[in-house]
RNA sequence: GGGGUCUUAGCUCAGCUGGGAGAGCAUCUGCCUUACAAGCAGAGGGUCACAGGUUCGAGCCCUGUAGGCCCCACCA
């Protein structure tokens, strides 16, 4: 026989032997298997840097929901998992680490550097994989992958070399994010705009040859002005033709810059005229490029002023700022300040101030790649969940930019370009060029930069199934099906799978995005290192179990919301775990005394197949909404099925039939117990993957997991919607009765007479066959059910529920002799308290004296009492006839 | 400046294609009934932000107003 369940469930003792068992049969594998169909989801791949967060747990549950799903429906369910190199945020861990080992990453070579790296990589880069599976995420670990391993590096080489072919990689000097602190340049993604507080600086650039005539431009960076090369005015406004082509003098420096008609300057901004520094502000590049104006660079990597700043090289840009505006004041060249609100651009992993700069930099053309990506969204062949996503998805391609792609970095993949030190050849190629195929020349180098960690990401979906070969995975798991991630990264990662994956496979990587939105403390803010609100999964799933914390996750939100996590839900959580545990023990103890036959439909009472039927439309309804991706309803429909219905309802009622030893229906009861439970337990596998297997495999004989049973399919057979509508009239019924035991106050222990009316004919034989039912559900000693009021005591107290009536004599709830006795003792006490009151009432010294509220209070005591003396007195007339 | 989204019970939130206003927690009243007190049976509590409109019918669709949140954006 089975295993004995303990009293309440006890996740700890069970999840890790469960998902070692999990790993040992390899369940988790998915083969390609030209029987089945395929489903695929690719794992964003965690950083090896990160530790699991609520961000991670929510994402990787809804994806383990949905292969679970999809496995126990057939099909041949991969979840490919792998973590991301991280380029940055595991270049700063490194150097980190090194520093802390008194190791200066300036000291080392790149190639000393990278196996520093590697070695960090082999400690703690399985540590995230570790946690997902803590979380019973069953992906398939041994396709695991790296987006650094020889095969996603191949992919990256492929895509990159073809790309330039293209034409659609280019290097070029262009106007870039600069990170004075990483040292590096980052996309136009990675700069999260800040609202900060500044100043604007209003300065006058004096006429050449027009001693006292100025030109007032403001600033919000007086220092850029070291690398200003003209003056813009818009090219319609009156006030400035004659300056047009005119040249002023740069104050302090002395350069002299031209004053240059450009349609960028907005004409009611500030002052009209605008100072141009092409090397350092975006849009100053551009009317630059326009123009032909110079590009001075005046800063070092690390935001110190270089050479071309004079006398101000080497300070610091916020220390020259100051003293450039010191000088301007002296100058009598400062007309005014202003306090001025705008945005700076920050980098999002360490928030300094990023620079433009003009740099030689690589780069994605982003304009012809964009446009199939438009399409697939708007053709509908790639679809966001919700809806909603799919307009920040175009409105970002629309106005994308090219993509930055160079970084400054050791840890990546490094750009396979290389130069000839002879000729000046550049190379792109797949493979490193033995030689110089222009010049013959072995003098060769390969190009210090390393991609974007995204370019290797983007290529995930695909890069991981073999690509570019034609592997048999690649040929059956993609595309892939559904892709779930966070809205926050839909820019960085989703977009650039999605026009990645077309121009190399020709196709969608995904055809549903499920976008889920932020875990937040119970306050509603982000979950932050900083502000050490964060709340540990592990520590959850420590306390409460991954099944707890996993239905907290999924319970009452909606695709793309935010949600706050409260303690309290997980509870809640963990409550329900323990209702199933406890129904599923009731269930074990009754199959143990009493084996389980098979029943024919045709043995099943009323109430079996009221409950086989709600739990094969059940079974529908759910696998409508996972359907539709709409898991958070799904879960509920199975909590409330299984808590009210199958435990409050459908155990109770058979509990009759199984503790007698003549009922010919009790193997029909023990029959339905089981298979209910084993349906319900199976659609909610998904969701609760270690407690429904742990009582799966305790009730099972046959099936040797449940996670590699049939998902439960609707069945005609089962389909009974006669005895639903009964069970439903007994539910009602029964409602009613309690209603009036519990208005009346009547204890569980003291049985009455319920007369059942109803003028429906078809309800009557209903109730007839429900009368045990009552008498176990609602304490009724005998059940009259009849069509009309004959008979029934004057004084029955009744209840009205849809189109029927329940009567309960007023004798059987009550012990009459005692009931008065009671009231005579409530009836004296009464009347002291009124005596009490009135007086205090009557008294004008109290109501002089006393305060407003005490007096008010008063009344209303004396309103109380009042009313609750005429009731008892009411029953007291009533008892004592 | 553009776009998105939210406003439903004391709190946190569900509510799919328009027709029953719901859940968890909290509150109140009874119950230690032999699966479960992490439980059982009851109860109270909401002009679904506001104003119009479409419809036989609107929390759900349309328009506007107010407030909150988020994203994008080069206004020096």
């Amino acid at each position: 026989m089975s295993r004995e369940l303990e009293k309440t469930y006890n996740p700890q003792a069970i999840e890790n032997r469960l998902y070692e068992r999990w790993m040992e049969k390899n369940y988790f594998h998915a083969e390609v298997d030209r029987s089945k169909k395929p489903f695929t989801i690719v794992m964003p791949p965690p950083n090896i840097t990160g530790q699991l967060h609520m961000g991670h747990a929510l994402d990787n549950t809804m994806q383990d929901i949905l292969i679970r799903y999809k496995r126990m429906q057939g099909y041949s369910a991969l979840w490919q998992p792998g973590t991301d190199h991280a380029a940055i945020a595991t270049e700063v861990k490194v150097i980190d680490k090194l520093r802390s080992e008194g190791i200066n990453k300036e000291d080392l070579t790149r190639e000393e550097f990278l196996k520093y790296a590697w070695d960090w990589k082999k400690e703690y880069g399985g540590r995230i994989v570790n946690q997902l599976k803590k979380l019973g995420s069953s992906a398939d670990w041994e396709r695991e992958r790296f987006t650094m391993d020889e095969g996603c590096s191949r992919a990256v080489k492929e895509v990159f070399v073809r790309l330039f072919e293209k034409g659609y990689i280019y290097k070029g000097s262009r106007i870039i994010n600069w990170c004075p602190e990483c040292k590096t340049s980052i996309s136009d993604a990675e700069v999260v705009h800040e609202e900060q507080t500044g100043h604007f600086w209003h300065i006058n650039y004096p006429v050449k040859d027009e001693p006292g005539r100025f030109v007032e431009i403001a600033t919000t960076r007086p220092e850029t002005m070291l690398g200003d090369t003209a003056v813009a005015v818009h090219p319609d406004d009156e006030r400035y033709q004659d300056l047009i082509g005119k040249t002023l003098i740069l104050p302090i420096v002395g350069r002299e810059i031209p004053v240059v008609a450009d349609e960028y300057v907005d004409k009611e901004f500030g002052t009209g005229c605008v100072k141009i520094t092409p090397a350092h502000d975006p849009n100053d590049f551009e009317v630059g490029r326009r123009h032909g104006l110079e590009e001075i660079n005046i800063l070092n990597d690390d935001a110190t002023i270089n050479e071309n700043g004079g006398k101000f090289a080497g300070m610091d840009r916020y220390e020259a700022r100051k003293a450039i505006v010191k000088e301007l004041e002296e100058l009598g060249l400062l007309v005014r300040i202003e306090e001025h609100v705008h945005n700076v651009g920050t980098h999002d992993r360490c928030k300094t101030t990023i620079e433009p700069m003009v740099k030689q930099q690589w780069f994605v053309r982003m304009d012809e790649m964009a446009k199939p990506a438009i399409e697939a969204l708007k053709s509908g062949r790639l679809k966001f969940v919700p809806e909603s996503f799919g307009k920040t998805y175009l409105h970002w391609l629309e106005n994308i930019r090219d993509w930055c792609i160079s970084r400054q970095l050791w840890w990546g993949h490094r750009i396979p370009a290389y130069y000839c030190e002879d000729c000046g050849e550049m190379i792109v190629s797949r493979k490193e060029p033995g030689v110089c195929p222009k010049c013959g020349s072995a003098h060769i180098h390969q190009d210090e930069d390393t991609l974007d960690t995204w370019f290797s990401s983007a290529l995930w979906p695909f890069s991981t199934l073999g690509w570019p070969d034609k592997t048999p995975e690649l040929d059956y798991f993609y595309p892939t099906d559904v892709l779930v991630t966070g809205y926050d990264i839909i820019f960085f990662w989703v977009i650039r799978m999605v026009f990645s994956a077309l121009e190399q496979t020709g196709t969608e990587p995904f055809h549903t995005v499920l976008i889920h939105g932020l875990v937040r403390d119970s306050q509603g803010r982000k979950m932050s290192k900083s502000l050490g609100n964060g709340i540990d999964p592990l520590e959850v799933i420590e306390k409460y179990g991954a099944d707890a914390l996993r239905m907290t996750l999924i319970t009452g939100n909606a695709p793309g919301n935010d949600m706050r996590f409260y303690w309290e839900r997980v509870e809640a959580s963990r409550n329900f775990a323990n209702k199933v545990w406890n129904a599923s023990r009731f269930i074990l103890m009754n199959i143990e005394k009493a084996p389980v036959r098979e029943a024919a439909l045709s043995e099943l009472t009323g109430t079996d197949r009221w409950i086989l039927s709600r739990v094969n439309t059940l079974a529908k309804d759910v696998t409508e909404n996972l359907d539709k991706y709409e898991l958070g309803i799904a879960l509920q429909k199975v909590y409330d099925f299984i808590w009210e219905e199958f435990c409050d309802w459908y155990i109770e009622m058979v509990k009759p039939r199984l503790y007698s030893d003549t009922d010919e229906t009790k193997a029909a009861a023990i029959w339905t117990l089981k298979t209910v439970l084993i349906q319900a337990l199976k659609l909610l596998h998904p969701y609760m993957p270690f407690i429904t297997e742990e009582i799966f495999l305790s009730l099972q004989d046959a099936e040797e997991s449940i996670m590699i049973s049939s998902w439960p399919a609707y069945r005609e057979e089962w389909r009974f919607e006669a005895d639903e509508r009964a069970v439903d009239m007994i539910k009602e019924a029964v409602r009613g009765i309690r209603n009036v035991r519990t208005t009346m106050n009547v204890p569980p222990s003291r049985k009455a007479k319920v007369f059942v009316v109803s003028a429906d004919k078809a309800a009557r034989e209903v109730f007839e066959k429900g009368s045990q039912v009552f008498a176990s559900l609602a304490s009724a000693s005998e059940v009259e059910v009849q069509a009309d009021k004959a008979g029934i005591p004057e004084d029955a107290v009744s209840s009205v529920t849809g189109n029927v009536t329940v009567y309960m004599p007023f004798s059987d709830l009550v012990d009459t002799a005692k009931e008065i006795e009671r009231l005579e003792k409530e009836e004296a006490r009464l009347s002291k308290e009124l005596a009490r009151s009135r007086g205090m009432l009557g008294n004008e010294k109290f109501l002089s004296r006393a305060p407003e509220a005490k007096i008010r209070e008063e009344k209303e005591k004396l309103e109380k009492y009042e009313q609750m003396m005429s009731q008892v007195q009411e029953r007291l007339e009533a008892l004592r006839k």
